[in-house]
DNA sequence: CGGTATCCCTGCAGATACTG
DNA sequence: CAGTATCTGCAGGGATACCG
């Protein structure tokens, strides 16, 4: 078998592109590390600093999925304790755009989701009522 | 206890705008039912056929996420077996753009990402080898 | 430093039978 | 017709110990 991870999940989703895409950018941090990475280049230990919160192993999965789907560029220093840095590929920075405008969409309405979130919870707290609950 | 479901998870999402957009829109069915109900109405059956392969439940659970983030309009027309009608909502048109892009990027760059997955998983199939594995 | 190996836990999703 | 109730499975994510 192959020597990687056993948890690959990846292997037959290019029935649609959109649906594959969405796997990679819905998983948890890929947004965020895509954003750490806007245009800088970081080392790992940088990274799992920046994006705060995610776990090695969980970074580690983000980061080669990035990198299989050439966004991410990884290189290795043959330095005295290795060092590793990570940079987005030109191909992801194409991604941002589209990427930028869904997150201003999702900034923008924001409110209204909220509202129109509160106005649901609220009507299922009422089963079928007309006046006042209380 | 609420009546509907024990299942909620989208309750204190609200951390990141971005994040919480894309776990609605990252949900596996979610694109595929905003697509099946872009510039018409459908009814649950309707619907449950357009999208093909969704199960009861998960559709459901779908159906119901939209509506509560104002995304989709459920209208109940009380006949005799009951009717149900779904819309999306104008804010769901307006999310449509960004979707759009997205989808036309993931169009787009799909030959990039595969190539680029073949790229990374031979690299993977010869841990330390220049000539010929076999 | 930059990972892997290992274990656990939760939640999404799938299938299907039942109901107002 | 349009769901709900119930059970199941499994992948994603999390925590942490260990390693070259």
């Amino acid at each position: 078998m192959s020597p990687r991870d056993t948890e690959v999940t990846d292997q037959v989703t290019d029935v649609c592109p959109v649906r594959d895409l969405l796997d990679r950018i819905g998983s948890k941090w890929t947004v965020q590390v895509i954003e750490a990475l806007a245009g800088r280049t970081l080392r790992f230990t940088e990274l799992e600093r920046a994006v705060d919160g995610v776990s090695r192993r969980v970074l580690v999965r983000t980061l080669r999925a990035l990198e299989r789907d050439g966004l991410l560029r990884r290189t290795v220093h043959p330095t005295v304790p290795v060092t590793v840095e990570y940079a987005l590929t030109p191909l992801a920075a194409g991604l941002g755009g589209p990427l930028t405008a869904l997150a201003d969409w999702a900034r923008t309405h924001r409110a209204d989701m909220v509202s129109a979130r509160r106005a649901y919870d609220a009507a299922a707290a009422r089963p079928a009522l007309s006046g006042d609950p209380a």
